[in-house]
DNA sequence: CGGTAACCTGGGAT
DNA sequence: AATCCCAGGTTAC
């Protein structure tokens, strides 16, 4: 029944999109007999956000690119696309599989963060840094998401020392291990399993299927959890409530959870808005604009809570938003992009719009040829 | 307590 | 071809 397909497990499907009708792209694959696939428009539109910039840009590794600007991925029990209509247009989503649209819908926003206004953050931001006003007016809709955090620290603790196409495989593995939801443009989607469910695999079969030492890191994080009172899953949303310092210190209490880590999970599913997940890119971000004192320095536990509070110095409760746009622009496939965008300007002043339009064109292929390799395997 | 070496793996550079 | 290096770090000396 499957599609034949040209490499294995991890390729993207629809490359190079087909020429089909505008509206309503109705992926070729199977729909679990809910016959066509009706699509919603969204209340964001692309400045809100950004597809491109929000799915395959660290956040998360269970999206998948299904089309030229169409992301997949599970919310809970609900299987769900989301596609942009066109350039600045709204989004729009399908439900692949669900047993109750209204609470899909809800759980998309919930998901997506639809309460928290991008463009008023970011006009905030703008206004105490001239540099993020630059960066986001060709970076619209860096929007960060707000994931199930048992999800967000599973994929985390495979994030450590790691590359982006291992840690997708790692999630791949874990997340098969969940009720199953179907496919779509010849990609398989799982619900993320529960943490009985996690405790069924062993260290050896992690090791096994290539996690390394993470393995160890999966194993005793799920049985921590599995002892918390009141369960890990309660446990985990709990900490929602904490401020962030608790709620990081709690989080690196788990095997295999450092400060980035506990960051990222923090900041990425339980409201911690100011978490500053300091990484290489972030390092190098704060020793070139922010602390340049420390340049030069190696980056230690120490440093690292000194670059997240002076982030939150300087952009407020919000932080970890403005941080997550700032390491976008790091990323050096948004570098090409926005130094093609510079050269654009530039020469508009002294030549013609029309080379500038092509110059953007040329930077949104670059963008979806970088989305492309971001997904997919080797 | 602050600083340094192992740690799994695989792809790309040297 | 054999090694080295690095990738969104954490842990153990």
């Amino acid at each position: 029944m499957k599609r034949p397909r040209t490499s294995p497990s991890l390729s993207v499907p629809g490359y190079p999109p087909p020429p089909s009708p505008p509206v309503t792209p109705v992926p070729s694959q199977k729909l679990y007999r809910t016959g066509k696939p009706k699509w919603f428009t969204l209340k964001l539109d692309r400045s809100e956000l950004s597809l491109p910039l929000t799915f395959p840009t660290g956040q998360t590794f269970r999206w998948k690119q299904t089309g030229e600007i169409q992301f997949t991925g599970a919310i809970g029990p609900h299987l769900v696309s989301l596609r942009h209509l066109s350039e600045d247009g709204a989004v729009s989503y399908c439900l692949h599989r669900t047993a109750d649209s209204a609470a899909a819908e809800r759980a998309l926003l919930d998901f997506l963060n639809a309460e928290i206004s991008l463009a008023e953050l970011w006009s905030g931001f703008s206004e105490k840094d001239p540099r993020f006003a630059e960066l986001a007016r060709h970076l619209r809709g860096a929007r960060v998401l707000r994931q199930d955090p048992l999800e967000c620290l599973m994929q985390f603790l495979c994030s450590s020392n790691n590359n982006i196409a291992r840690i997708t495989k790692m999630v791949g593995f874990i997340s098969s291990l969940g009720f199953h939801l179907g496919s779509v443009g010849g990609l398989e989607f799982h619900q993320f399993p529960s943490l009985d469910r996690l405790s069924s695999v062993s260290e050896e079969e992690l090791r096994e299927a290539g996690f390394g030492y993470r393995a160890k890191y999966i194993t005793g994080t799920v049985h921590a959890l599995q002892s918390k009172p009141g369960g890990g899953t309660e446990w985990l949303l709990s900490l929602r409530k904490l401020d962030l310092q608790d709620a990081i210190d709690e989080l690196c209490t788990l095997p295999g959870v450092g400060p980035k880590v506990a960051a990222c999970i923090a900041l990425f599913s339980l409201d911690q808005h100011s978490a500053i997940p300091v990484d290489t890119h972030v390092w190098k971000i704060a020793t070139s604009y922010l602390l340049p004192e420390l340049a030069g320095a190696r980056l230690t536990a120490k440093l690292c809570s000194r670059v997240a509070e002076a982030f939150v110095r300087k952009y407020g409760e919000y932080a970890g938003w403005a941080q997550t746009l700032l390491f976008i622009a790091e990323l050096p496939a948004q570098k090409a992009l926005l130094q093609s965008y510079s050269q654009s300007i530039q020469e508009d002043k002294h030549i013609s719009a029309e080379k500038g339009r092509i110059l953007k064109l040329a930077a949104m292929k670059n963008e979806a040829m970088t989305v492309r390799k971001n997904v997919s395997g080797p």
